[in-house]
DNA sequence: TTCGTATTTTAGACGAGTCAAAAAATATAT
DNA sequence: ATATATTTTTTGACTCGTCTAAAATACGAA
Protein backbone atom coordinates (compact mmCIF):
# COMPACT_ATOMS: atom_id res chain seq x y z
CA UNK A 1 0.00 0.00 0.00
CA UNK A 2 2.77 2.40 -0.96
CA UNK A 3 2.05 5.61 -2.83
CA UNK A 4 4.16 6.66 -5.74
CA UNK A 5 6.07 9.90 -5.92
CA UNK A 6 3.48 11.18 -8.39
CA UNK A 7 0.49 10.21 -6.31
CA UNK A 8 2.01 12.04 -3.37
CA UNK A 9 2.40 15.16 -5.46
CA UNK A 10 -1.21 15.07 -6.56
CA UNK A 11 -2.38 14.68 -2.99
CA UNK A 12 -0.21 17.57 -1.91
CA UNK A 13 -1.58 19.75 -4.70
CA UNK A 14 -5.17 18.90 -3.81
CA UNK A 15 -4.47 19.65 -0.16
CA UNK A 16 -3.00 23.00 -1.05
CA UNK A 17 -5.92 24.00 -3.25
CA UNK A 18 -8.46 22.72 -0.79
CA UNK A 19 -6.89 24.82 1.94
CA UNK A 20 -7.42 28.15 0.24
CA UNK A 21 -10.85 27.43 -1.12
CA UNK A 22 -13.23 25.58 1.10
CA UNK A 23 -15.03 24.05 -1.86
CA UNK A 24 -14.33 20.95 -3.92
CA UNK A 25 -11.21 21.16 -6.04
CA UNK A 26 -11.64 21.05 -9.80
CA UNK A 27 -9.72 19.05 -12.36
CA UNK A 28 -8.58 22.20 -14.11
CA UNK A 29 -7.22 23.74 -10.94
CA UNK A 30 -5.19 20.63 -10.28
CA UNK A 31 -3.87 20.52 -13.82
CA UNK A 32 -2.72 24.11 -13.48
CA UNK A 33 -1.11 23.49 -10.11
CA UNK A 34 0.69 20.38 -11.35
CA UNK A 35 1.59 21.61 -14.83
CA UNK A 36 -0.13 18.68 -16.49
CA UNK A 37 -3.13 18.37 -18.77
CA UNK A 38 -6.67 17.90 -17.50
CA UNK A 39 -6.84 14.46 -19.12
CA UNK A 40 -3.88 13.29 -17.06
CA UNK A 41 -5.52 14.61 -13.93
CA UNK A 42 -8.70 12.68 -14.59
CA UNK A 43 -6.70 9.48 -14.97
CA UNK A 44 -4.94 10.07 -11.69
CA UNK A 45 -8.14 10.99 -9.88
CA UNK A 46 -9.52 7.59 -10.81
CA UNK A 47 -6.48 5.89 -9.34
CA UNK A 48 -6.54 7.94 -6.14
CA UNK A 49 -10.25 7.34 -5.77
CA UNK A 50 -9.70 3.62 -6.24
CA UNK A 51 -7.29 3.78 -3.32
CA UNK A 52 -9.79 5.74 -1.19
CA UNK A 53 -7.46 8.70 -0.90
CA UNK A 54 -9.94 11.16 -2.41
CA UNK A 55 -13.69 11.57 -2.76
CA UNK A 56 -14.37 11.79 -6.44
CA UNK A 57 -17.49 11.92 -8.57
CA UNK A 58 -17.28 12.57 -12.24
CA UNK A 59 -17.60 16.25 -13.11
CA UNK A 60 -18.05 17.17 -9.44
CA UNK A 61 -14.52 17.92 -8.31
CA UNK A 62 -12.61 16.19 -5.51
CA UNK A 63 -11.73 16.44 -1.85
CA UNK A 64 -9.26 14.45 0.22
CA UNK A 65 -10.47 11.62 2.41
CA UNK A 66 -9.07 11.29 5.90
CA UNK A 67 -6.47 8.85 4.60
CA UNK A 68 -5.55 11.20 1.77
CA UNK A 69 -5.21 14.13 4.13
CA UNK A 70 -2.90 12.10 6.30
CA UNK A 71 -0.61 11.37 3.39
CA UNK A 72 -0.63 15.01 2.23
CA UNK A 73 0.09 16.41 5.68
CA UNK A 74 2.91 13.96 6.14
CA UNK A 75 4.50 15.13 2.88
CA UNK A 76 4.14 18.73 4.00
CA UNK A 77 5.77 17.87 7.31
CA UNK A 78 8.71 16.33 5.52
CA UNK A 79 8.98 19.19 3.06
CA UNK A 80 9.10 21.81 5.80
CA UNK A 81 11.51 19.88 7.97
CA UNK A 82 13.90 19.49 5.06
CA UNK A 83 13.60 23.18 4.21
CA UNK A 84 14.49 23.97 7.78
CA UNK A 85 17.48 21.67 7.57
CA UNK A 86 18.68 23.24 4.34
CA UNK A 87 18.47 26.77 5.70
CA UNK A 88 19.48 26.28 9.33
CA UNK A 89 22.18 23.68 8.89
CA UNK A 90 23.44 23.88 5.32
CA UNK A 91 23.08 27.67 5.12
CA UNK A 92 20.99 27.87 2.02
CA UNK A 93 19.01 31.06 1.46
CA UNK A 94 15.25 31.11 1.96
CA UNK A 95 14.56 31.26 -1.72
CA UNK A 96 16.87 28.45 -2.78
CA UNK A 97 15.43 25.52 -0.89
CA UNK A 98 12.03 24.84 -2.35
CA UNK A 99 13.03 22.71 -5.32
CA UNK A 100 15.43 20.61 -3.32
CA UNK A 101 12.89 20.03 -0.55
CA UNK A 102 10.44 19.07 -3.25
CA UNK A 103 12.66 16.08 -3.93
CA UNK A 104 13.56 15.27 -0.34
CA UNK A 105 9.96 15.22 0.84
CA UNK A 106 9.47 11.88 -0.90
CA UNK A 107 12.16 10.01 0.96
CA UNK A 108 10.52 7.20 2.79
CA UNK A 109 11.57 6.47 6.34
CA UNK A 110 9.57 7.37 9.40
CA UNK A 111 12.62 6.99 11.57
CA UNK A 112 14.52 9.45 9.40
CA UNK A 113 11.81 12.05 9.78
CA UNK A 114 11.74 11.73 13.55
CA UNK A 115 15.51 11.85 13.85
CA UNK A 116 15.63 14.89 11.59
CA UNK A 117 12.94 16.55 13.64
CA UNK A 118 14.92 15.98 16.85
CA UNK A 119 18.15 17.11 15.24
CA UNK A 120 16.53 20.38 14.23
CA UNK A 121 15.11 20.88 17.73
CA UNK A 122 11.52 20.02 16.81
CA UNK A 123 10.87 23.31 15.02
CA UNK A 124 7.31 24.64 14.87
CA UNK A 125 7.81 26.73 11.75
CA UNK A 126 9.85 26.38 8.61
CA UNK A 127 12.14 29.13 7.27
CA UNK A 128 9.24 30.73 5.44
CA UNK A 129 7.19 30.89 8.61
CA UNK A 130 4.83 28.12 7.60
CA UNK A 131 3.87 25.81 10.44
CA UNK A 132 5.31 22.31 10.54
CA UNK A 133 2.65 19.73 11.42
CA UNK A 134 3.44 17.29 14.22
CA UNK A 135 4.06 13.61 13.67
CA UNK A 136 0.35 13.07 14.26
CA UNK A 137 -0.53 15.69 11.65
CA UNK A 138 -1.52 18.51 13.97
CA UNK A 139 -0.62 22.08 13.05
CA UNK A 140 0.28 24.52 15.80
CA UNK A 141 -2.40 27.14 16.24
CA UNK A 142 -0.34 30.07 17.39
CA UNK A 143 -0.92 32.19 14.38
CA UNK A 144 1.17 34.75 12.68
CA UNK A 145 -0.04 38.25 11.95
CA UNK A 146 0.62 40.61 9.11
CA UNK A 147 3.08 43.37 9.96
CA UNK A 148 0.96 45.82 8.00
CA UNK A 149 -1.86 45.43 10.52
CA UNK A 150 0.30 46.11 13.57
CA UNK A 151 0.08 49.44 15.40
CA UNK A 152 2.89 51.89 16.11
CA UNK A 153 4.88 50.60 19.04
CA UNK A 154 4.39 46.94 18.15
CA UNK A 155 7.31 44.71 19.11
CA UNK A 156 7.68 41.18 17.79
CA UNK A 157 9.67 38.85 15.60
CA UNK A 158 9.66 38.30 11.90
CA UNK A 159 8.16 34.84 11.59
CA UNK A 160 7.60 34.43 7.89
CA UNK A 161 6.45 35.83 4.60
CA UNK A 162 3.18 35.57 2.70
CA UNK A 163 4.82 36.12 -0.65
CA UNK A 164 7.43 33.50 -1.60
CA UNK A 165 8.84 34.88 -4.84
CA UNK A 166 12.61 34.96 -5.16
CA UNK A 167 12.37 38.65 -5.99
CA UNK A 168 10.74 39.43 -2.66
CA UNK A 169 13.04 37.18 -0.66
CA UNK A 170 16.09 38.68 -2.28
CA UNK A 171 14.80 42.15 -1.50
CA UNK A 172 14.41 41.25 2.16
CA UNK A 173 17.92 40.00 2.28
CA UNK A 174 19.15 43.18 0.66
CA UNK A 175 17.50 45.40 3.23
CA UNK A 176 18.60 43.16 6.07
CA UNK A 177 15.31 41.62 7.17
CA UNK A 178 15.84 38.02 8.17
CA UNK A 179 13.74 35.31 9.75
CA UNK A 180 13.40 35.50 13.51
CA UNK A 181 14.84 38.98 13.98
CA UNK A 182 13.29 41.42 16.41
CA UNK A 183 11.17 44.10 14.78
CA UNK A 184 9.63 47.27 16.18
CA UNK A 185 7.11 49.46 14.39
CA UNK A 186 8.48 52.96 14.86
CA UNK A 187 6.07 54.92 12.70
CA UNK A 188 3.41 54.55 10.01
CA UNK A 189 2.88 57.06 7.24
CA UNK A 190 -0.76 57.62 6.44
CA UNK A 191 -0.08 59.12 3.04
CA UNK A 192 1.29 56.00 1.33
CA UNK A 193 0.90 53.47 4.15
CA UNK A 194 4.63 52.97 4.35
CA UNK A 195 6.40 52.05 7.58
CA UNK A 196 9.43 52.96 9.58
CA UNK A 197 10.56 49.85 11.39
CA UNK A 198 13.56 48.99 13.53
CA UNK A 199 15.34 45.68 13.12
CA UNK A 200 17.00 44.56 16.34
CA UNK A 201 18.91 47.61 17.64
CA UNK A 202 19.81 49.01 14.24
CA UNK A 203 18.85 52.35 12.73
CA UNK A 204 15.21 52.67 11.62
CA UNK A 205 14.44 51.26 8.21
CA UNK A 206 11.89 52.46 5.69
CA UNK A 207 9.65 49.84 4.10
CA UNK A 208 6.79 50.24 1.62
CA UNK A 209 3.28 48.96 2.23
CA UNK A 210 3.96 46.18 -0.29
CA UNK A 211 6.68 44.86 1.92
CA UNK A 212 4.74 45.36 5.15
CA UNK A 213 1.82 43.40 3.77
CA UNK A 214 3.98 40.41 2.99
CA UNK A 215 5.84 40.21 6.27
CA UNK A 216 4.47 37.98 9.01
CA UNK A 217 5.23 38.48 12.69
CA UNK A 218 4.67 36.91 16.06
CA UNK A 219 3.65 39.17 18.86
CA UNK A 220 6.30 39.38 21.52
CA UNK B 1 20.27 14.94 -20.85
CA UNK B 2 19.04 13.88 -17.41
CA UNK B 3 19.30 10.31 -16.25
CA UNK B 4 16.42 8.60 -14.55
CA UNK B 5 16.54 7.15 -11.09
CA UNK B 6 16.59 3.68 -12.66
CA UNK B 7 19.36 4.44 -15.12
CA UNK B 8 21.47 5.72 -12.27
CA UNK B 9 20.93 2.50 -10.36
CA UNK B 10 21.99 0.39 -13.31
CA UNK B 11 25.14 2.44 -13.79
CA UNK B 12 25.95 2.11 -10.11
CA UNK B 13 25.45 -1.65 -10.25
CA UNK B 14 27.68 -1.98 -13.31
CA UNK B 15 30.35 0.12 -11.63
CA UNK B 16 30.23 -2.04 -8.54
CA UNK B 17 30.53 -5.28 -10.50
CA UNK B 18 33.22 -3.91 -12.75
CA UNK B 19 35.26 -2.93 -9.72
CA UNK B 20 35.60 -6.41 -8.31
CA UNK B 21 36.10 -8.17 -11.58
CA UNK B 22 38.26 -6.51 -14.13
CA UNK B 23 36.41 -8.14 -17.00
CA UNK B 24 33.27 -7.12 -18.87
CA UNK B 25 30.12 -7.33 -16.79
CA UNK B 26 27.48 -9.85 -17.89
CA UNK B 27 23.75 -9.38 -18.21
CA UNK B 28 23.09 -12.08 -15.66
CA UNK B 29 25.36 -10.53 -13.07
CA UNK B 30 23.54 -7.24 -13.43
CA UNK B 31 20.14 -8.88 -13.17
CA UNK B 32 21.21 -10.56 -9.96
CA UNK B 33 22.64 -7.36 -8.52
CA UNK B 34 19.53 -5.36 -9.39
CA UNK B 35 16.94 -8.02 -8.58
CA UNK B 36 15.44 -7.85 -12.05
CA UNK B 37 15.21 -10.31 -14.89
CA UNK B 38 17.81 -10.65 -17.62
CA UNK B 39 15.29 -9.47 -20.21
CA UNK B 40 14.85 -6.19 -18.36
CA UNK B 41 18.58 -5.74 -18.20
CA UNK B 42 18.98 -6.21 -21.93
CA UNK B 43 16.37 -3.51 -22.54
CA UNK B 44 18.15 -1.11 -20.24
CA UNK B 45 21.56 -1.86 -21.73
CA UNK B 46 20.24 -0.77 -25.10
CA UNK B 47 19.06 2.51 -23.64
CA UNK B 48 22.30 3.16 -21.79
CA UNK B 49 24.30 2.30 -24.86
CA UNK B 50 22.17 4.66 -26.91
CA UNK B 51 23.15 7.39 -24.48
CA UNK B 52 26.83 6.43 -24.68
CA UNK B 53 27.02 5.63 -21.00
CA UNK B 54 28.17 2.05 -21.57
CA UNK B 55 30.07 0.05 -24.17
CA UNK B 56 27.77 -2.72 -25.23
CA UNK B 57 27.88 -5.44 -27.84
CA UNK B 58 25.28 -8.11 -27.94
CA UNK B 59 26.27 -11.22 -25.99
CA UNK B 60 29.62 -9.69 -25.06
CA UNK B 61 28.88 -7.99 -21.75
CA UNK B 62 29.28 -4.32 -20.91
CA UNK B 63 31.65 -1.77 -19.41
CA UNK B 64 31.09 1.83 -18.46
CA UNK B 65 32.24 4.59 -20.75
CA UNK B 66 33.97 7.60 -19.25
CA UNK B 67 30.67 9.44 -19.13
CA UNK B 68 28.99 6.47 -17.48
CA UNK B 69 31.74 6.18 -14.90
CA UNK B 70 31.33 9.82 -14.07
CA UNK B 71 27.64 9.38 -13.38
CA UNK B 72 28.24 6.26 -11.28
CA UNK B 73 30.99 7.82 -9.19
CA UNK B 74 28.86 10.86 -8.56
CA UNK B 75 26.06 8.67 -7.24
CA UNK B 76 28.53 6.87 -5.01
CA UNK B 77 29.80 10.20 -3.71
CA UNK B 78 26.28 11.26 -2.84
CA UNK B 79 25.44 7.92 -1.28
CA UNK B 80 28.46 7.96 0.98
CA UNK B 81 28.05 11.59 1.99
CA UNK B 82 24.45 10.95 2.98
CA UNK B 83 25.44 7.85 4.93
CA UNK B 84 27.96 9.96 6.78
CA UNK B 85 25.30 12.54 7.51
CA UNK B 86 22.88 9.93 8.79
CA UNK B 87 25.42 8.38 11.14
CA UNK B 88 27.40 11.40 12.28
CA UNK B 89 24.61 13.93 12.57
CA UNK B 90 21.37 12.04 12.95
CA UNK B 91 22.92 9.25 15.06
CA UNK B 92 21.77 6.32 13.02
CA UNK B 93 23.63 3.05 13.46
CA UNK B 94 26.02 1.81 10.75
CA UNK B 95 23.68 -0.89 9.65
CA UNK B 96 20.55 1.24 9.40
CA UNK B 97 21.58 3.79 6.83
CA UNK B 98 22.03 1.96 3.58
CA UNK B 99 18.43 1.88 2.40
CA UNK B 100 17.81 5.50 3.24
CA UNK B 101 21.00 6.64 1.51
CA UNK B 102 19.89 4.57 -1.46
CA UNK B 103 17.00 7.01 -1.82
CA UNK B 104 18.90 10.18 -0.99
CA UNK B 105 21.67 9.52 -3.49
CA UNK B 106 19.29 10.42 -6.30
CA UNK B 107 18.52 13.92 -5.13
CA UNK B 108 19.63 16.28 -7.79
CA UNK B 109 21.46 19.44 -6.79
CA UNK B 110 25.16 19.99 -7.14
CA UNK B 111 25.00 22.83 -4.69
CA UNK B 112 23.37 20.61 -2.12
CA UNK B 113 26.12 18.03 -2.41
CA UNK B 114 28.85 20.61 -1.96
CA UNK B 115 27.14 22.23 1.00
CA UNK B 116 26.59 18.84 2.58
CA UNK B 117 30.22 17.96 2.02
CA UNK B 118 31.34 21.18 3.74
CA UNK B 119 28.87 20.69 6.57
CA UNK B 120 30.28 17.24 7.26
CA UNK B 121 33.84 18.56 7.16
CA UNK B 122 34.73 17.11 3.77
CA UNK B 123 35.04 13.53 5.04
CA UNK B 124 37.33 11.12 3.19
CA UNK B 125 35.56 7.96 4.30
CA UNK B 126 31.99 7.02 5.01
CA UNK B 127 30.87 5.28 8.21
CA UNK B 128 31.66 1.89 6.71
CA UNK B 129 35.18 2.96 5.89
CA UNK B 130 34.58 3.22 2.17
CA UNK B 131 36.31 6.17 0.53
CA UNK B 132 34.21 9.13 -0.61
CA UNK B 133 35.26 10.32 -4.07
CA UNK B 134 35.97 14.02 -4.50
CA UNK B 135 33.78 16.36 -6.48
CA UNK B 136 35.96 15.58 -9.48
CA UNK B 137 35.52 11.86 -8.97
CA UNK B 138 38.90 11.07 -7.46
CA UNK B 139 39.18 8.49 -4.69
CA UNK B 140 41.73 8.94 -1.95
CA UNK B 141 44.49 6.40 -2.15
CA UNK B 142 45.40 6.01 1.48
CA UNK B 143 44.37 2.44 1.80
CA UNK B 144 42.95 0.51 4.66
CA UNK B 145 44.40 -2.74 5.85
CA UNK B 146 42.84 -5.86 7.28
CA UNK B 147 43.22 -6.16 11.04
CA UNK B 148 43.84 -9.90 10.63
CA UNK B 149 47.12 -9.17 8.83
CA UNK B 150 48.50 -6.83 11.49
CA UNK B 151 51.26 -7.98 13.85
CA UNK B 152 51.18 -8.05 17.64
CA UNK B 153 51.82 -4.54 18.89
CA UNK B 154 50.02 -2.85 16.02
CA UNK B 155 48.28 0.40 16.93
CA UNK B 156 45.73 2.07 14.66
CA UNK B 157 42.13 3.04 14.19
CA UNK B 158 39.15 1.04 13.07
CA UNK B 159 38.39 2.55 9.70
CA UNK B 160 35.76 0.29 8.24
CA UNK B 161 34.48 -3.19 7.59
CA UNK B 162 34.73 -5.51 4.62
CA UNK B 163 31.54 -7.35 5.49
CA UNK B 164 28.42 -5.16 5.58
CA UNK B 165 25.76 -7.56 6.82
CA UNK B 166 23.52 -6.30 9.60
CA UNK B 167 24.46 -9.41 11.60
CA UNK B 168 28.13 -8.47 11.58
CA UNK B 169 27.53 -4.79 12.28
CA UNK B 170 25.23 -5.62 15.18
CA UNK B 171 27.87 -7.96 16.56
CA UNK B 172 30.47 -5.20 16.47
CA UNK B 173 28.16 -2.91 18.30
CA UNK B 174 27.52 -5.56 20.91
CA UNK B 175 31.21 -6.07 21.63
CA UNK B 176 31.83 -2.33 21.60
CA UNK B 177 33.86 -1.91 18.42
CA UNK B 178 32.91 1.35 16.73
CA UNK B 179 34.19 3.29 13.77
CA UNK B 180 37.25 5.41 14.39
CA UNK B 181 38.17 3.96 17.76
CA UNK B 182 41.76 3.27 18.67
CA UNK B 183 42.72 -0.39 18.50
CA UNK B 184 45.81 -2.23 19.68
CA UNK B 185 46.71 -5.83 18.84
CA UNK B 186 47.66 -7.33 22.21
CA UNK B 187 48.09 -10.96 21.23
CA UNK B 188 47.37 -13.46 18.45
CA UNK B 189 46.55 -17.10 19.11
CA UNK B 190 48.13 -19.45 16.60
CA UNK B 191 45.82 -22.29 17.39
CA UNK B 192 42.60 -20.76 16.02
CA UNK B 193 43.96 -17.46 14.69
CA UNK B 194 41.89 -15.51 17.17
CA UNK B 195 43.00 -12.15 18.58
CA UNK B 196 43.20 -10.28 21.81
CA UNK B 197 42.74 -6.62 21.03
CA UNK B 198 42.39 -3.52 23.14
CA UNK B 199 39.82 -0.87 22.25
CA UNK B 200 40.87 2.58 23.44
CA UNK B 201 41.98 2.12 27.06
CA UNK B 202 39.50 -0.60 27.92
CA UNK B 203 40.19 -4.14 29.06
CA UNK B 204 41.43 -6.51 26.33
CA UNK B 205 38.79 -8.04 24.14
CA UNK B 206 38.74 -11.43 22.49
CA UNK B 207 37.77 -11.59 18.81
CA UNK B 208 37.64 -14.56 16.45
CA UNK B 209 39.49 -14.72 13.16
CA UNK B 210 36.18 -14.20 11.35
CA UNK B 211 35.83 -10.81 12.99
CA UNK B 212 39.49 -9.88 12.54
CA UNK B 213 39.28 -10.62 8.85
CA UNK B 214 36.38 -8.25 8.37
CA UNK B 215 37.74 -5.30 10.29
CA UNK B 216 39.67 -2.63 8.43
CA UNK B 217 42.21 -0.35 10.07
CA UNK B 218 44.41 2.61 9.33
CA UNK B 219 47.94 2.44 10.58
CA UNK B 220 48.58 5.02 13.27
C1' DT C 1 -35.14 26.79 -21.83
C1' DT C 2 -32.11 26.49 -25.09
C1' DC C 3 -27.72 27.78 -27.06
C1' DG C 4 -22.82 28.44 -26.75
C1' DT C 5 -18.77 28.08 -24.16
C1' DA C 6 -15.90 26.11 -20.79
C1' DT C 7 -14.75 22.11 -18.31
C1' DT C 8 -14.23 17.35 -17.83
C1' DT C 9 -14.00 12.74 -19.35
C1' DT C 10 -13.11 9.10 -22.76
C1' DA C 11 -10.49 6.89 -26.27
C1' DG C 12 -6.37 5.78 -28.16
C1' DA C 13 -1.44 6.34 -28.19
C1' DC C 14 3.29 6.60 -26.42
C1' DG C 15 7.75 6.03 -23.46
C1' DA C 16 9.85 3.96 -19.45
C1' DG C 17 10.45 -0.01 -16.98
C1' DT C 18 9.11 -4.47 -16.01
C1' DC C 19 8.05 -9.50 -16.96
C1' DA C 20 7.32 -14.52 -19.16
C1' DA C 21 8.04 -17.34 -22.86
C1' DA C 22 10.39 -18.47 -26.97
C1' DA C 23 14.32 -18.07 -29.96
C1' DA C 24 19.19 -17.27 -30.78
C1' DA C 25 23.91 -17.29 -29.51
C1' DT C 26 27.58 -18.95 -26.75
C1' DA C 27 29.89 -22.18 -23.70
C1' DT C 28 30.79 -26.84 -22.09
C1' DA C 29 31.17 -31.78 -22.05
C1' DT C 30 31.66 -35.97 -23.98
C1' DA D 1 32.58 -32.41 -33.54
C1' DT D 2 28.41 -32.79 -31.88
C1' DA D 3 25.02 -32.57 -28.33
C1' DT D 4 23.63 -30.34 -24.31
C1' DA D 5 23.38 -26.69 -21.07
C1' DT D 6 23.60 -21.91 -20.10
C1' DT D 7 23.25 -17.24 -21.15
C1' DT D 8 21.37 -13.62 -23.69
C1' DT D 9 18.20 -11.50 -26.69
C1' DT D 10 13.70 -10.99 -28.88
C1' DT D 11 8.85 -10.75 -28.78
C1' DG D 12 4.72 -9.47 -26.98
C1' DA D 13 2.35 -7.96 -22.98
C1' DC D 14 1.35 -5.17 -18.80
C1' DT D 15 1.43 -0.86 -15.53
C1' DC D 16 2.18 3.97 -14.65
C1' DG D 17 2.01 8.47 -16.02
C1' DT D 18 1.65 11.31 -19.71
C1' DC D 19 -0.44 13.40 -24.04
C1' DT D 20 -3.85 14.84 -28.14
C1' DA D 21 -8.17 14.78 -30.13
C1' DA D 22 -12.85 13.93 -29.73
C1' DA D 23 -17.05 13.32 -27.05
C1' DA D 24 -19.83 14.22 -22.95
C1' DT D 25 -21.37 17.13 -19.39
C1' DA D 26 -22.18 21.44 -16.86
C1' DC D 27 -23.07 26.23 -16.65
C1' DG D 28 -24.21 31.07 -17.84
C1' DA D 29 -26.59 34.26 -20.73
C1' DA D 30 -30.14 35.54 -23.58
Amino acid sequence: MKNSYTEENYLKAIYKLQEKQDSEVSTNEISKEMNTKAASVTDMLKRLSEKSLINYQKYQGVSLTEAGTKVAVNIIRKHRLWETFLVNKLKFKWDEVHDIAEQMEHIESDELVEKLNDYLGAPQYDPHGDPIPSKKGVFTNKKMEILYDMPIGFVGNISGVSEHSPAFLKHLEKIGVGLGVLVTVEDKNDYDNSFWIRIEKQEPLFISKEVAKNLLVFNK
